[in-house]
DNA sequence: AGGGTCATTAGATAAAAGCTATCAATCAGT
DNA sequence: ACTGATTGATAGCTTTTATCTAATGACCCT
């Protein structure tokens, strides 16, 4: 059985004549006649009666299948609607991941962006360290994630959307509130509250301030192993010791603002680059380019924008 | 888009995999690879997305279209169901019809005869003239009819299945009661009450009776327009006049008996041949098959039946 | 009997659906 | 980092199927 053996029996129904109904297919009336005798062959059933003048009748068994056969084209039709209504990028869920040092700073200001550019493109966000992100990633359980870390895999496509520079972060009252900016050497000997492992932007400071593995040992530094950035600047208000941040950290205003204080590096000051990596397979590239428009078109105002080509 | 593709995207959405999805549609993978590849062009929406590894996850437009070729697939299953029940000749309506001086008289012995042979086969009866139940028949509106004119048309075939003889019909107080047969010559001079034009009956009686027509004029006998031949029974029984009956109508046991008798014909006795006749291009052999053996299996005692061969 | 109207059959052709063999990409082990 | 295994895509060829034109056959009507 075929759709088109199907479209010839709804088409001889329709018009109780196979001539008509074969001009109504573009076919020859041939090909409409032995299409129609195969399908009946096939079922086992004659679906037409036909009286050598001009008469011609449906059988009650060619009633139900020319019946059931409407049904069969209306889901048909069904598959092809919603087919069109797929073929848009930007209709339908889009599963974004995003690591734990940005989600809460960049996703507040993305999301109305996003809704804007894509408002039938619903959001299943998820925050999670790198290693898992990229596993589901590469899993198909997420579709594009905002990370830190260059990606390094075939499978994955990564596009570079803008350098954050880090900044230090210290009490109100702590004497660097002072200076104009800090160098990376000068952390050694500060009382310095890390993130734990696993989480990305740790090993990004103690990549870019090398004095602090010197310490490492030393036992200054403090890694908070199930905390947040957020509970660390918490944290450093309440004068336990000092940090460095991501500078769109430093853009999320609470009530503990006034008792903190943020200089920035010296030049060339630590940074990390954050991107956008999705599926080399992914088939959604334009909610991909949406995604990098939205980011784009936010006031990170402390962050260096990496415009496509540039990089 | 075919029903092949549809199903080769339900084994893929299934099997997680085209090369066992083809083997589980019996087709090489080259083959199905390609008829995915053909259906996504066709709607212009990636249905699987293919991660180089061992990964291959469907696309939300990929899960929406094979549910919905899984619901095309059980339709059509539905229609090779419904194909397989109407295979049978003897199920499904048949839509039989008989003349006004046979349906009264025969069909109270067929409809058991024929419910026993094919239970499944619901009867829609039709009592009319010859030439009204011939049309319909050519119409379509009626499947086989029981007449007793020979037809005469070529789409139609008939066959007679058994010879009527006539009988008279009196008055018990009559005086023909006491002979033992009557000719036909004799019914010149009676009151004889006849059935009106378009009846083929009245015609038959006409014919096999000359003596009537030399008298028609004359008056003696009376046409009774909108009448039945039950109604004239009941007339002879109230002692109006004499009738002629086709034997069968004798077997019907009413009130009235007791104030008719019935005579037969002087051999030959005039008689009728009623036949069973369908359109040449009828789908269902057996269902008319079923209604000759029904007719063959009644007890109508005085009818000559013919047997197929014998004619 | 002849003409008209359909449906069916036959033979040819072109489109498709299929197969085998091969390729390219990826992944897992060594 | 090489190697082999796995997996889907591609290429080239063969077979099948769908379709066409033209002829044939059946049937009814005048």
């Amino acid at each position: 059985m075929t759709l088109t053996e199907l479209k010839y029996v709804l088409a001889v129904a329709r018009e109780k004549h196979f001539g008509r109904a074969a001009e109504a297919c573009f076919v020859s009336q041939p090909t409409l006649s032995v299409a129609i005798k195969k399908l009946e062959e096939e079922l086992g059933v004659t679906l037409f009666e036909r009286g050598g003048g001009g008469e011609l009748s449906i059988t009650p068994a060619g009633e139900r299948v020319a019946e059931q056969a409407a049904h069969i084209f209306e889901l048909v039709d069904g598959i092809k609607d919603l087919a069109a209504e797929a073929k848009d990028d930007l209709q339908g869920p889009l599963k974004l991941g995003a690591i734990y040092t940005i989600a809460p700073y960049l996703l507040p200001e993305l999301i109305p962006h996003l809704h804007e550019r894509a408002p039938q493109m619903p959001l299943l966000l998820e925050e999670n360290y790198t290693r898992v992100l990229t596993e589901k990633l590469k899993k198909g359980e997420l579709d594009a994630i905002l990370v830190a870390t260059p990606v390094e895999d075939p499978s994955i496509l990564a596009l570079p959307l803008y350098e954050e520079p880090f900044v230090v972060a210290v009490p109100a009252n702590h004497p660097w509130k002072k200076k104009k900016s800090i160098a990376s050497a000068e952390l050694e000997n500060e009382n310095m509250l890390l993130l734990g492992s696993g989480h990305c932007f740790r090993d990004q400071v103690l990549k870019a301030c090398p004095a602090l593995n010197r310490s490492a040992t030393g036992g200054l530094q403090k890694t908070l192993e199930s905390s947040s950035l957020e509970s660390i600047r918490h944290m450093v208000a309440s004068g336990m010791g000092t940090t460095v941040l991501p500078c769109t950290a430093t853009r999320l205003h609470t009530s503990s603002d006034s008792l903190l204080a943020y200089r920035p590096f010296t030049q060339p000051a630590p940074s990390r680059i954050v991107s956008l990596a999705w599926r080399k397979s992914f088939p959604r590239p334009r909610a991909i380019e949406a995604v990098r428009q939205a980011i784009l078109a936010t006031s990170l105002g402390c962050v260096d924008k990496i415009r496509p080509g540039k990089r």
